[in-house]
DNA sequence: ATTATCTATAGATCTATAGATAATGC
DNA sequence: ATTATCTATAGATCTATAGATAATGC
Protein backbone atom coordinates (compact mmCIF):
# COMPACT_ATOMS: atom_id res chain seq x y z
CA UNK A 1 0.00 0.00 0.00
CA UNK A 2 1.91 3.22 -0.99
CA UNK A 3 0.93 6.01 1.10
CA UNK A 4 -1.49 7.65 -0.73
CA UNK A 5 -1.68 9.55 -4.64
CA UNK A 6 -4.71 11.07 -3.37
CA UNK A 7 -5.29 12.79 -6.64
CA UNK A 8 -8.82 12.81 -8.51
CA UNK A 9 -7.83 10.14 -11.28
CA UNK A 10 -10.99 8.61 -13.08
CA UNK A 11 -8.75 5.48 -15.03
CA UNK A 12 -7.11 5.10 -11.12
CA UNK A 13 -10.42 4.55 -9.68
CA UNK A 14 -11.82 2.59 -12.38
CA UNK A 15 -8.70 0.26 -12.30
CA UNK A 16 -8.53 -0.14 -8.46
CA UNK A 17 -12.34 -1.02 -8.57
CA UNK A 18 -11.34 -4.05 -11.47
CA UNK A 19 -8.47 -4.91 -9.06
CA UNK A 20 -10.37 -5.43 -5.78
CA UNK A 21 -13.56 -7.41 -7.77
CA UNK A 22 -11.21 -9.33 -9.42
CA UNK A 23 -9.97 -10.67 -6.07
CA UNK A 24 -13.54 -10.89 -4.50
CA UNK A 25 -15.32 -12.47 -7.51
CA UNK A 26 -12.74 -15.34 -7.87
CA UNK A 27 -12.20 -16.00 -4.10
CA UNK A 28 -15.84 -15.72 -2.91
CA UNK A 29 -17.73 -16.19 -6.31
CA UNK A 30 -20.27 -13.57 -7.59
CA UNK A 31 -23.08 -13.82 -5.63
CA UNK A 32 -21.51 -13.59 -2.48
CA UNK A 33 -19.80 -11.04 -3.61
CA UNK A 34 -21.68 -7.45 -2.80
CA UNK A 35 -20.50 -4.28 -4.76
CA UNK A 36 -19.91 -2.64 -1.11
CA UNK A 37 -17.10 -5.83 -0.32
CA UNK A 38 -15.75 -4.60 -3.61
CA UNK A 39 -15.63 -0.45 -2.91
CA UNK A 40 -14.54 -1.02 0.53
CA UNK A 41 -11.51 -3.01 -0.70
CA UNK A 42 -10.29 -0.69 -3.08
CA UNK A 43 -11.02 1.94 -1.30
CA UNK A 44 -13.33 4.22 -2.84
CA UNK A 45 -17.63 5.22 -2.79
CA UNK A 46 -19.85 2.38 -3.92
CA UNK A 47 -21.57 4.71 -6.18
CA UNK A 48 -18.51 5.00 -8.68
CA UNK A 49 -19.19 1.32 -9.64
CA UNK A 50 -22.41 2.04 -11.12
CA UNK A 51 -20.50 4.93 -12.52
CA UNK A 52 -17.51 3.29 -13.98
CA UNK A 53 -19.36 -0.19 -14.91
CA UNK A 54 -23.29 0.34 -15.01
CA UNK A 55 -23.78 -2.50 -12.83
CA UNK A 56 -22.18 -5.44 -10.92
CA UNK A 57 -22.51 -7.45 -13.82
CA UNK A 58 -20.93 -4.96 -15.92
CA UNK A 59 -18.18 -5.08 -13.60
CA UNK A 60 -18.51 -8.83 -13.69
CA UNK A 61 -17.48 -8.52 -17.53
CA UNK A 62 -15.13 -6.26 -17.33
CA UNK A 63 -13.17 -8.21 -14.69
CA UNK A 64 -13.29 -11.68 -16.98
CA UNK A 65 -12.24 -9.56 -20.19
CA UNK A 66 -9.35 -8.20 -18.56
CA UNK A 67 -8.56 -11.52 -17.15
CA UNK A 68 -8.81 -13.20 -20.75
CA UNK A 69 -6.54 -10.41 -21.88
CA UNK A 70 -3.90 -10.38 -19.48
CA UNK A 71 -4.15 -14.84 -19.58
CA UNK A 72 -3.91 -14.75 -23.91
CA UNK A 73 -0.64 -12.14 -23.39
CA UNK A 74 0.97 -14.89 -20.79
CA UNK A 75 0.07 -17.92 -22.43
CA UNK A 76 0.68 -16.90 -25.96
CA UNK A 77 2.52 -19.07 -28.39
CA UNK A 78 4.52 -21.98 -26.36
CA UNK A 79 5.79 -25.01 -27.62
CA UNK A 80 3.77 -28.26 -26.13
CA UNK A 81 6.90 -28.89 -23.48
CA UNK A 82 6.69 -25.31 -22.23
CA UNK A 83 2.87 -25.92 -21.30
CA UNK A 84 3.82 -27.03 -18.18
CA UNK A 85 5.55 -24.31 -17.06
CA UNK A 86 3.23 -22.04 -18.34
CA UNK A 87 0.07 -23.25 -15.52
CA UNK A 88 2.22 -23.59 -13.37
CA UNK A 89 2.89 -19.68 -14.05
CA UNK A 90 -0.50 -19.14 -13.82
CA UNK A 91 -1.19 -21.27 -10.50
CA UNK A 92 1.16 -19.96 -8.31
CA UNK A 93 1.26 -15.80 -9.67
CA UNK A 94 4.79 -16.34 -11.49
CA UNK A 95 5.45 -12.61 -12.82
CA UNK A 96 1.74 -11.37 -12.04
CA UNK A 97 0.52 -8.55 -9.50
CA UNK A 98 -2.45 -9.44 -9.42
CA UNK A 99 -2.37 -12.68 -7.61
CA UNK A 100 -3.36 -15.86 -9.39
CA UNK A 101 -7.01 -15.71 -9.75
CA UNK A 102 -7.61 -15.67 -13.50
CA UNK A 103 -7.86 -18.69 -13.96
CA UNK A 104 -10.59 -19.08 -10.75
CA UNK A 105 -12.20 -16.37 -12.76
CA UNK A 106 -12.48 -18.72 -15.74
CA UNK A 107 -14.71 -20.75 -13.33
CA UNK A 108 -17.41 -18.77 -11.53
CA UNK A 109 -20.43 -17.56 -13.13
CA UNK A 110 -22.84 -14.75 -12.74
CA UNK A 111 -25.91 -16.37 -14.02
CA UNK A 112 -25.09 -12.99 -16.96
CA UNK A 113 -25.80 -14.71 -20.36
CA UNK A 114 -22.71 -12.20 -21.99
CA UNK A 115 -20.51 -13.39 -19.44
CA UNK A 116 -20.77 -16.56 -19.59
CA UNK A 117 -20.03 -16.53 -22.97
CA UNK A 118 -17.00 -14.83 -22.81
CA UNK A 119 -15.62 -17.44 -20.18
CA UNK A 120 -16.75 -19.96 -22.85
CA UNK A 121 -15.24 -18.59 -25.30
CA UNK A 122 -11.99 -18.12 -23.39
CA UNK A 123 -12.03 -22.00 -23.01
CA UNK A 124 -12.66 -22.67 -26.16
CA UNK A 125 -9.96 -21.13 -27.50
CA UNK A 126 -7.19 -22.10 -24.75
CA UNK A 127 -8.11 -25.75 -25.13
CA UNK A 128 -7.83 -25.40 -29.18
CA UNK A 129 -4.92 -23.79 -28.95
CA UNK A 130 -3.72 -26.26 -26.51
CA UNK A 131 -4.41 -29.23 -28.86
CA UNK A 132 -2.82 -27.84 -32.36
CA UNK A 133 0.09 -27.94 -29.63
CA UNK A 134 -0.15 -31.53 -29.39
CA UNK A 135 -0.58 -32.07 -33.37
CA UNK A 136 -4.48 -31.41 -33.27
CA UNK A 137 -6.52 -30.69 -36.63
CA UNK A 138 -9.97 -29.68 -37.24
CA UNK A 139 -12.81 -32.58 -36.87
CA UNK A 140 -10.48 -35.00 -33.90
CA UNK A 141 -12.70 -34.75 -31.29
CA UNK A 142 -10.31 -37.43 -29.30
CA UNK A 143 -7.71 -35.00 -29.36
CA UNK A 144 -9.62 -32.39 -28.20
CA UNK A 145 -11.10 -33.63 -25.21
CA UNK A 146 -8.11 -34.58 -24.08
CA UNK A 147 -6.91 -30.61 -24.19
CA UNK A 148 -10.25 -29.51 -22.47
CA UNK A 149 -9.55 -32.08 -19.86
CA UNK A 150 -6.18 -30.84 -19.50
CA UNK A 151 -7.91 -27.21 -18.90
CA UNK A 152 -9.94 -28.74 -16.62
CA UNK A 153 -7.57 -30.44 -14.40
CA UNK A 154 -5.63 -27.04 -14.16
CA UNK A 155 -8.57 -25.05 -13.35
CA UNK A 156 -9.36 -27.33 -10.53
CA UNK A 157 -6.23 -27.21 -9.17
CA UNK A 158 -6.55 -23.61 -8.85
CA UNK A 159 -9.49 -23.56 -7.46
CA UNK A 160 -8.77 -26.18 -4.11
CA UNK A 161 -5.31 -23.95 -4.04
CA UNK A 162 -7.69 -20.97 -3.78
CA UNK A 163 -10.56 -22.45 -1.57
CA UNK A 164 -9.44 -24.56 0.76
CA UNK A 165 -6.52 -25.55 3.30
CA UNK A 166 -6.14 -28.80 1.91
CA UNK A 167 -2.31 -29.24 2.10
CA UNK A 168 0.26 -29.57 0.87
CA UNK A 169 -1.34 -28.43 -2.37
CA UNK A 170 -2.67 -25.27 -0.96
CA UNK A 171 0.82 -23.50 0.07
CA UNK A 172 2.83 -25.92 -3.17
CA UNK A 173 5.45 -23.39 -4.79
CA UNK A 174 6.05 -23.83 -8.36
CA UNK A 175 8.99 -25.93 -7.76
CA UNK A 176 6.76 -28.86 -6.42
CA UNK A 177 4.09 -28.45 -8.94
CA UNK A 178 6.34 -28.53 -11.63
CA UNK A 179 6.92 -32.09 -12.03
CA UNK A 180 3.29 -33.76 -11.38
CA UNK A 181 1.77 -31.48 -13.61
CA UNK A 182 4.71 -32.21 -16.70
CA UNK A 183 3.72 -35.74 -15.86
CA UNK A 184 -0.11 -35.22 -15.85
CA UNK A 185 0.09 -33.18 -18.99
CA UNK A 186 2.52 -36.01 -21.05
CA UNK A 187 0.20 -38.54 -19.75
CA UNK A 188 -2.91 -36.69 -21.20
CA UNK A 189 -1.46 -35.13 -24.27
CA UNK A 190 1.92 -36.96 -25.00
CA UNK A 191 2.49 -39.15 -27.81
CA UNK A 192 0.71 -42.41 -27.06
CA UNK A 193 3.04 -45.64 -26.97
CA UNK A 194 3.39 -46.79 -30.48
CA UNK B 1 -41.95 -37.14 -11.09
CA UNK B 2 -44.06 -40.48 -10.11
CA UNK B 3 -47.82 -39.13 -9.78
CA UNK B 4 -48.73 -37.73 -6.06
CA UNK B 5 -47.46 -39.78 -2.94
CA UNK B 6 -49.19 -36.82 -0.90
CA UNK B 7 -49.76 -38.28 2.54
CA UNK B 8 -47.94 -36.35 5.22
CA UNK B 9 -44.38 -37.72 5.45
CA UNK B 10 -41.62 -36.03 7.23
CA UNK B 11 -39.29 -38.32 6.37
CA UNK B 12 -39.94 -37.83 2.71
CA UNK B 13 -39.98 -34.16 2.88
CA UNK B 14 -36.36 -34.02 4.34
CA UNK B 15 -35.29 -36.15 1.69
CA UNK B 16 -37.41 -34.38 -1.31
CA UNK B 17 -35.42 -31.10 0.77
CA UNK B 18 -32.46 -32.45 0.13
CA UNK B 19 -32.11 -33.84 -2.97
CA UNK B 20 -33.46 -30.24 -4.44
CA UNK B 21 -31.21 -28.44 -2.19
CA UNK B 22 -28.23 -30.51 -3.76
CA UNK B 23 -28.98 -29.90 -6.74
CA UNK B 24 -28.89 -26.06 -6.50
CA UNK B 25 -26.20 -25.71 -4.80
CA UNK B 26 -23.92 -28.01 -6.52
CA UNK B 27 -25.23 -26.23 -10.14
CA UNK B 28 -25.61 -22.74 -8.83
CA UNK B 29 -23.70 -22.03 -5.65
CA UNK B 30 -24.50 -21.35 -2.26
CA UNK B 31 -25.26 -17.67 -2.22
CA UNK B 32 -27.06 -17.74 -5.41
CA UNK B 33 -29.86 -20.32 -4.87
CA UNK B 34 -32.53 -19.04 -2.48
CA UNK B 35 -34.31 -20.90 0.47
CA UNK B 36 -37.32 -20.48 -2.01
CA UNK B 37 -36.02 -21.87 -4.93
CA UNK B 38 -35.43 -25.07 -3.06
CA UNK B 39 -38.72 -25.26 -1.32
CA UNK B 40 -40.19 -24.77 -4.81
CA UNK B 41 -38.42 -27.24 -6.75
CA UNK B 42 -39.08 -29.71 -3.76
CA UNK B 43 -42.38 -28.94 -3.98
CA UNK B 44 -43.03 -28.00 -0.47
CA UNK B 45 -42.96 -24.60 1.52
CA UNK B 46 -39.83 -22.70 2.27
CA UNK B 47 -40.94 -22.79 6.28
CA UNK B 48 -39.90 -26.23 6.16
CA UNK B 49 -36.55 -26.00 5.76
CA UNK B 50 -36.38 -23.77 8.53
CA UNK B 51 -38.38 -26.80 10.55
CA UNK B 52 -36.38 -29.50 9.04
CA UNK B 53 -32.67 -28.44 8.65
CA UNK B 54 -32.52 -25.25 10.86
CA UNK B 55 -31.83 -22.91 8.57
CA UNK B 56 -29.70 -22.40 5.24
CA UNK B 57 -26.56 -23.45 6.50
CA UNK B 58 -28.32 -26.28 8.27
CA UNK B 59 -29.60 -27.61 5.23
CA UNK B 60 -25.84 -27.09 3.00
CA UNK B 61 -24.16 -28.84 5.60
CA UNK B 62 -26.78 -31.94 5.37
CA UNK B 63 -25.99 -31.92 1.61
CA UNK B 64 -22.48 -32.10 2.15
CA UNK B 65 -22.44 -34.86 4.29
CA UNK B 66 -25.24 -36.75 2.70
CA UNK B 67 -23.14 -36.59 -0.36
CA UNK B 68 -19.67 -37.62 1.39
CA UNK B 69 -21.29 -40.62 2.77
CA UNK B 70 -22.70 -41.37 -0.62
CA UNK B 71 -19.43 -41.12 -1.89
CA UNK B 72 -17.62 -43.41 0.42
CA UNK B 73 -20.20 -45.67 -0.27
CA UNK B 74 -19.30 -45.34 -4.01
CA UNK B 75 -15.26 -44.69 -3.64
CA UNK B 76 -14.83 -48.14 -1.19
CA UNK B 77 -11.82 -50.23 -1.95
CA UNK B 78 -10.51 -50.20 -5.09
CA UNK B 79 -7.53 -51.19 -6.98
CA UNK B 80 -5.57 -48.32 -8.80
CA UNK B 81 -5.80 -49.64 -11.81
CA UNK B 82 -9.81 -49.13 -11.39
CA UNK B 83 -9.64 -45.76 -10.11
CA UNK B 84 -10.08 -44.17 -13.20
CA UNK B 85 -13.14 -46.38 -13.81
CA UNK B 86 -14.68 -45.33 -10.60
CA UNK B 87 -13.99 -41.58 -11.42
CA UNK B 88 -15.99 -41.77 -14.42
CA UNK B 89 -18.51 -43.13 -12.86
CA UNK B 90 -18.77 -40.29 -10.28
CA UNK B 91 -18.23 -37.87 -13.28
CA UNK B 92 -21.46 -39.31 -15.45
CA UNK B 93 -23.09 -40.25 -12.23
CA UNK B 94 -23.11 -44.09 -13.57
CA UNK B 95 -25.78 -45.82 -10.96
CA UNK B 96 -26.34 -43.24 -9.30
CA UNK B 97 -30.30 -42.09 -8.91
CA UNK B 98 -28.85 -38.42 -7.89
CA UNK B 99 -27.06 -36.31 -10.66
CA UNK B 100 -23.31 -36.39 -10.77
CA UNK B 101 -23.04 -33.49 -8.38
CA UNK B 102 -21.33 -35.35 -5.61
CA UNK B 103 -18.50 -34.01 -6.79
CA UNK B 104 -18.89 -30.51 -7.67
CA UNK B 105 -20.80 -30.14 -4.28
CA UNK B 106 -17.08 -30.43 -3.16
CA UNK B 107 -16.15 -27.65 -4.72
CA UNK B 108 -18.57 -25.14 -3.01
CA UNK B 109 -18.42 -23.06 0.33
CA UNK B 110 -21.12 -21.42 1.65
CA UNK B 111 -18.41 -19.15 4.10
CA UNK B 112 -19.60 -21.49 6.64
CA UNK B 113 -16.86 -23.02 8.74
CA UNK B 114 -18.76 -25.92 9.31
CA UNK B 115 -19.32 -26.85 6.38
CA UNK B 116 -15.64 -26.11 5.09
CA UNK B 117 -14.20 -28.39 7.90
CA UNK B 118 -16.48 -31.08 6.20
CA UNK B 119 -15.62 -30.56 2.72
CA UNK B 120 -11.59 -29.95 3.36
CA UNK B 121 -11.74 -33.47 5.57
CA UNK B 122 -13.17 -35.38 2.61
CA UNK B 123 -10.77 -33.86 0.11
CA UNK B 124 -8.34 -35.20 2.68
CA UNK B 125 -9.38 -38.24 3.18
CA UNK B 126 -9.73 -39.34 -0.48
CA UNK B 127 -6.42 -38.00 -1.21
CA UNK B 128 -4.75 -40.13 1.67
CA UNK B 129 -6.60 -43.32 0.30
CA UNK B 130 -5.75 -42.35 -3.21
CA UNK B 131 -2.23 -42.17 -2.59
CA UNK B 132 -2.01 -45.48 -0.18
CA UNK B 133 -3.64 -47.33 -3.64
CA UNK B 134 -0.11 -45.27 -5.53
CA UNK B 135 1.69 -46.77 -2.67
CA UNK B 136 2.16 -43.89 -0.09
CA UNK B 137 3.56 -43.85 3.20
CA UNK B 138 2.80 -41.25 5.87
CA UNK B 139 5.56 -38.43 5.10
CA UNK B 140 5.60 -39.01 1.66
CA UNK B 141 4.32 -35.47 0.77
CA UNK B 142 5.71 -35.62 -3.27
CA UNK B 143 3.26 -38.33 -3.70
CA UNK B 144 0.33 -36.92 -1.23
CA UNK B 145 0.41 -34.21 -3.95
CA UNK B 146 0.07 -36.09 -6.67
CA UNK B 147 -3.06 -37.58 -4.89
CA UNK B 148 -4.13 -34.68 -4.59
CA UNK B 149 -3.80 -32.75 -8.06
CA UNK B 150 -5.59 -36.21 -9.43
CA UNK B 151 -8.48 -35.49 -7.22
CA UNK B 152 -8.37 -31.69 -8.51
CA UNK B 153 -8.53 -32.51 -11.73
CA UNK B 154 -11.24 -34.98 -11.30
CA UNK B 155 -13.46 -31.80 -9.78
CA UNK B 156 -12.40 -29.45 -12.27
CA UNK B 157 -13.73 -31.49 -14.71
CA UNK B 158 -16.79 -32.36 -12.97
CA UNK B 159 -17.19 -28.49 -12.82
CA UNK B 160 -16.83 -27.60 -16.37
CA UNK B 161 -19.06 -30.37 -17.45
CA UNK B 162 -21.87 -28.73 -14.87
CA UNK B 163 -21.48 -25.35 -15.80
CA UNK B 164 -20.28 -24.46 -19.09
CA UNK B 165 -21.62 -25.92 -22.55
CA UNK B 166 -17.56 -27.00 -23.52
CA UNK B 167 -17.90 -29.81 -26.19
CA UNK B 168 -17.01 -31.87 -26.93
CA UNK B 169 -16.15 -32.28 -22.64
CA UNK B 170 -19.66 -31.46 -21.55
CA UNK B 171 -21.89 -34.04 -22.79
CA UNK B 172 -19.14 -36.68 -22.89
CA UNK B 173 -19.70 -40.18 -22.08
CA UNK B 174 -18.25 -42.67 -20.22
CA UNK B 175 -16.89 -44.44 -23.11
CA UNK B 176 -15.06 -41.16 -24.13
CA UNK B 177 -14.12 -40.17 -20.75
CA UNK B 178 -11.99 -43.32 -19.64
CA UNK B 179 -9.39 -43.23 -22.01
CA UNK B 180 -7.97 -39.83 -21.18
CA UNK B 181 -8.56 -40.38 -17.72
CA UNK B 182 -7.23 -43.21 -17.28
CA UNK B 183 -4.05 -41.94 -19.27
CA UNK B 184 -4.10 -38.68 -16.82
CA UNK B 185 -4.00 -40.70 -13.68
CA UNK B 186 -1.13 -43.13 -14.85
CA UNK B 187 0.72 -39.89 -15.38
CA UNK B 188 0.14 -38.73 -12.34
CA UNK B 189 0.27 -41.62 -10.22
CA UNK B 190 1.66 -44.91 -12.14
CA UNK B 191 5.12 -46.16 -11.41
CA UNK B 192 7.61 -43.64 -12.69
CA UNK B 193 10.45 -45.05 -15.08
CA UNK B 194 13.03 -46.57 -13.59
C1' DA C 1 -17.36 24.84 -16.30
C1' DT C 2 -16.48 20.22 -15.98
C1' DT C 3 -16.33 15.99 -13.92
C1' DA C 4 -14.95 12.92 -9.99
C1' DT C 5 -16.87 11.69 -5.80
C1' DC C 6 -20.20 11.25 -2.04
C1' DT C 7 -24.97 11.24 0.56
C1' DA C 8 -29.28 9.55 1.14
C1' DT C 9 -32.75 6.61 -0.14
C1' DA C 10 -36.22 3.85 -2.92
C1' DG C 11 -37.41 -0.57 -4.12
C1' DA C 12 -36.51 -5.19 -4.40
C1' DT C 13 -35.06 -9.20 -2.47
C1' DC C 14 -34.13 -12.92 1.05
C1' DT C 15 -34.04 -15.48 5.52
C1' DA C 16 -36.16 -16.78 9.58
C1' DT C 17 -40.13 -17.27 12.58
C1' DA C 18 -44.47 -16.75 15.25
C1' DG C 19 -48.69 -18.35 15.05
C1' DA C 20 -52.64 -20.48 12.44
C1' DT C 21 -54.53 -24.52 10.01
C1' DA C 22 -55.26 -29.21 8.85
C1' DA C 23 -54.12 -34.02 8.41
C1' DT C 24 -52.91 -38.08 11.09
C1' DG C 25 -53.04 -41.80 14.65
C1' DC C 26 -54.94 -43.18 19.02
C1' DA D 1 -53.67 -34.94 20.87
C1' DT D 2 -49.97 -34.71 18.00
C1' DT D 3 -47.37 -33.06 14.42
C1' DA D 4 -46.85 -31.82 9.42
C1' DT D 5 -47.73 -27.95 6.78
C1' DC D 6 -48.90 -23.19 5.52
C1' DT D 7 -49.73 -17.85 6.05
C1' DA D 8 -48.11 -13.57 6.96
C1' DT D 9 -44.59 -10.68 8.20
C1' DA D 10 -40.48 -8.53 10.65
C1' DG D 11 -35.96 -7.31 9.97
C1' DA D 12 -31.96 -7.39 7.52
C1' DT D 13 -29.69 -7.03 3.52
C1' DC D 14 -28.32 -5.46 -1.30
C1' DT D 15 -28.33 -2.90 -5.81
C1' DA D 16 -29.05 1.10 -8.29
C1' DT D 17 -29.75 6.05 -8.69
C1' DA D 18 -31.07 10.97 -8.18
C1' DG D 19 -29.17 14.76 -6.67
C1' DA D 20 -25.63 17.30 -3.86
C1' DT D 21 -20.76 18.46 -3.08
C1' DA D 22 -16.05 19.38 -4.10
C1' DA D 23 -11.83 19.05 -6.66
C1' DT D 24 -9.81 20.03 -11.15
C1' DG D 25 -8.37 22.53 -15.44
C1' DC D 26 -9.21 26.50 -18.30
Amino acid sequence: MTTGVKRRDANRTRQLLLDAAGNRFASDGYAATTVRDIADDAGVNVALISRYFTSKEGLFEACLTSAVEQMRHTAGGARLDEVAGRIVEQLTGIGSDTFPRHLVLLLRSSGDARADEIRVGMLRTFAERLATLAGWEEGDDELLLRAQVTIAASLGIALLRANTRLEPLASAGPDALLSPITDLINGILGTPAP
